[in-house]
DNA sequence: TAAAGGTACCTTGTATTACAAGGTAATATG
DNA sequence: CATATTACCTTGTAATACAAGGTACCTTTA
């Protein structure tokens, strides 16, 4: 039985959208109520793939963390939907996200450019 | 006993620096060979700050799955060094990770901007 | 009106993984 | 030779994304 394992270049993109997945969410939540199906269609749209098994569970999180309200809206055609919407702490919160996201990026990017020159 | 619990927004901090954790680690590797406490100084001086106890494993890892090989080079001054650097699929793998944190990065950043605007 | 289909919500179990804490060993120093 | 320093590594824990499966409501259609 070896020990090696094969490195799964799938692993390094589902890593990557982890680390941003709570701020995108929040991100797409900021511009106005959305309910589960609509941030996740919006996420698609952005090539930042996320499941339900996924997001009700991070909603939930921040929900119970304060950073983000809902209100049941009854719908047209099927059942109910829950919107969500930042609470004044939720805003903080995305304000510090996006400093963070800002500074980091920068920082890889970084490491990036000397990456390319060491290539070249 | 309340079920809300305060977000704590070093949190966030922790989860996007983990997504983009193994891709800087490869980058800062690419530019030459390296022990563990090389890695461990250059990303503190990007500010991406990681300890011991998270590196050994991850590179351990890396190195099962083909992505890195390594050396132990003495010192002249304390115990022998392991210096890694990149195989060939470890430099391929580098690439690939390049290009979705491009991608990925610029979808985050399009989700920024519109928020940006919304908030104006 | 009963069945089937669609849409929405949620939960449980599992695997991964970062990190804190603690451990071993080699070399240098007082 | 005792202590400090530098290096490597492991074990236990908590967080968390996701697959899979479940419930409930509403509409359509046979």
């Amino acid at each position: 039985m070896s020990k090696s394992n094969k490195y799964k270049l799938e692993n390094a993109e589902a890593q990557m959208r982890k680390g941003s997945l709570e701020f995108t969410i929040l991100l797409i939540i900021s511009q106005g109520e959305v309910y589960a199906s609509d941030i996740i269609r919006q996420l698609k749209s952005h090539e930042l793939i996320v499941v339900e098994g996924t997001l009700y569970p991070i909603l939930s999180r921040l929900n119970r963390s304060g950073l983000l309200d809902y209100s049941w809206v009854e719908s047209e055609s099927g059942p109910p939907r829950k919107y969500y919407s930042l609470t004044r702490e939720g805003v903080r919160a995305l304000e510090h996200m996006t400093r963070v996201w800002e500074r980091m990026s920068r920082s890889v990017r970084q490491l990036i450019t000397q990456y390319k020159k060491v290539k070249s």
